[in-house]
DNA sequence: TATGAATGAGTTTTCATTCAT
DNA sequence: AATGAATGAAAACTCATTCAT
């Protein structure tokens, strides 16, 4: 955590400061990130730095598990959804976790990048429980449905785990298409954001969410034959 | 490309080196990877090393190109899925993608490790080029799904990626899961792979295919009721 | 230019680099010149030295652009030759640059390197825009002789050239020839300057400004016959 | 020297390595020149140059010392000046050195490197010896010049320097004035030497001449008072 | 004799962190 | 508390020369 300095910071030093360091870490893993680079840019000594975070580590901790999560909260605001079906709510998320990307690619950049492996022991444990605090909602979230009706019975490690994939990784990747940008264009420009209507945006929240809920197959086959059958098998 | 010299060291010299920058480049990203690193744990001096290749990227190029392509082929084997359906060649596709990441932890995040995010051109370059012929094999694979009947009404485009993100780093997060270690565990020791036993995977595989050929929906509403209706929505 | 640092330096910290610096750029060229041992013979860490310096080529341009200059200058001081006539003018400058050559080899020396040949394009820039320089000067001298009627006809070019050459690594070859020395025992040795007397210097400014305005041609010939006949030639 | 077995090489083995020595000596300092790039370019293994040359200087040493002398006279024939006055013959000299340096500027700054200066000692005494040949050679006609009447009351240790200074350096920064070219573009393009016709060289080597002959001075007042009076002086 | 390969000392440069003021 | 400077370990890469076949 930062030292109490930095909260005492005059905000216009420590919003530099907590800028630049987003986008360094947006654009490089934590290992290549510079704190040379991030100093620099945002007009403070090296020196001063140590003030305010122990190191490295402890400004990157805060990013991922303090501050990005806060402007996310701040950007998404309340889910608003109360009431609605479990369908309609996961459409709901998943419009909103594009409108974040595409609105705030950094920070959503950030978040993701706690996905990507890592050989230092210390980030591990840090991107590990971001990793494991997002299954655990997104299995309770699924175990709702369960309750609810909404899903058929599923392995719920196996749902949960593919589920994270495809809402994560995979809706990035299908936006990055439609934007026809790569991750580092988009993190580097700040319009490509009206390339991505809220229409084309639904539609592919409620495409990803027909996906998630009937799967691609045709309808006449969906389920009347088992996908392998234990016969065949055996 | 490497250099002649390469391809005519001696065997176990070569193995050596090329071990030893799978280890490095599996554990780290390219950036973070240490040339001292390999040349030291391979026992060979660091002016050697260029004698076998141009630089660095030369290198990670001809491994992630070449050699972990190479060496993949060789563990899969033929296909020997001819005959088969759509959805049971799919799943014999995920069970032997299981396999290789059960077996060849190192290769198999080499190969990932192309989906990830760098900040360098080069780089960049190369793992976008591998990234597509993916994406390209696979969407080739669904075209041919959707003429045998098999696949339903799907947006080609959102349908390979969501499958490729599934059946990529969601399935590896699934076996991770299962085995109960983290990447680097794995990558570190080499009798992790019996916990996942081929009865296992099999199971995984089909459950993966059943997600991906009728989603997670209960059957009654599965394609009863449309994801969410143009009228409630407006 | 120097960081700011360089020029907050503690004075002896600073010499010691400033002066290892000259030492070995006027030894070896540009790109035969070592950091290293530029470092480890002022004693400052490698490190330190990018906290003074962007780069070598930075601590190159400023030694050749900025500080040999300054030095030189501080060495002559004032011109003093106001009132003079054109030939008194050159013999002064003649004799000054002798002195200037003798009382510091070192300087002297980067400064004529500008003069030699490198296949790097940057530092060719830069020596070209210092040989311009001296250049334009004493194209400026000549043209006030031609106007003072001291030049006879010439081509201007062409003297400027000629005399730059002469009163530059012309008259070096000479002084080391007094000195019987080479110039690296020049540069590496501080009490051959007394092998010069201030006497000999103005004798061989005399005879120089001599050769320059007269040539070596015998009197009663020198302007008699042009050079080659345009006849006896064909 | 080389070895026995150079002499003995076929002779496009041969010429590759003499060519491409020269042109890498052509470019760079002894010390810069690379062993690797000029085996590398004339195609033949690192390991066999060491079979023709005992090593890196002893390539340069017989370079500087006998190939390009010998290219050079093979270039400029015999002298043909026989019976012409000492300032005829003077003008020749010129004339066919700007050829040279036209026609096999490599070559020729090959030639004139010898008066850069270097750190290497072994350099050093070769570099030494050629111009002391040089300048010995010139001396002895300067010697024959004032035996003939030519040359007036000189002072003959200084008259050789400021002559070969002029003839030398001097005139190659002449002729690249006249080229519009730096040395390194002539030194890498074939086809510059057109740009210097035989009757401009012809012109600007009467000129050198006159100028050596006759100085720069106004002719009313070139011998006519001292250069600069001892009582002006006193 | 030919030669491909090996090698270690060398180069410039970056970086996170500590220290002194 | 602020901060400018110091620093040493690390990085990628090049080179002349030697060695073994």
């Amino acid at each position: 955590m930062p030292k109490e300095t930095f909260f005492r910071l005059p905000p216009a030093r420590r919003d530099r400061l907590v800028d630049e360091a987003i986008v360094e870490f947006a654009e490089r893993s934590y290992v290549e990130a510079s704190l040379s680079q991030i100093a620099k840019r945002a007009r403070i000594p090296k020196g001063s730095f140590y003030q305010y975070f122990e190191d490295k580590l402890d400004l990157y901790r805060w990013l991922l598990t303090d501050e990005v999560p806060r402007r996310k909260r701040a950007f998404l605001g309340e889910d608003g959804a109360t009431g609605a079906s479990f369908w309609e709510r996961l459409a709901l998320h998943i419009e909103r976790g594009m409108a974040f990307l595409v609105e705030h690619p950094q920070l959503a950049r950030i978040s993701a990048a706690a996905a990507d492996p890592t050989a230092l022991p210390e980030v591990r444990g840090l991107h590990r429980a971001i990793c494991d605090a997002g299954l655990d909602e997104l299995r309770a979230t699924l175990e709702e449905g369960i309750r609810s009706g909404a899903l058929g019975k599923v392995n719920l490690e196996l749902a949960t785990r593919l589920v994270a994939t495809v809402i994560g990784p995979g809706l990035t990747d299908v936006v990055l298409a439609e934007l026809g940008a790569e991750l580092h264009e988009v993190l580097a420009s700040d319009d490509l954001r009206a390339r991505l209507s809220a229409r084309r945006r639904r539609a592919l929240a409620d495409q990803t969410v027909a996906f998630l809920r009937s799967g691609l197959g045709a309808p006449e086959d969906s389920l009347a034959t088992p996908p392998r059958g234990g016969k065949a098998r055996a």
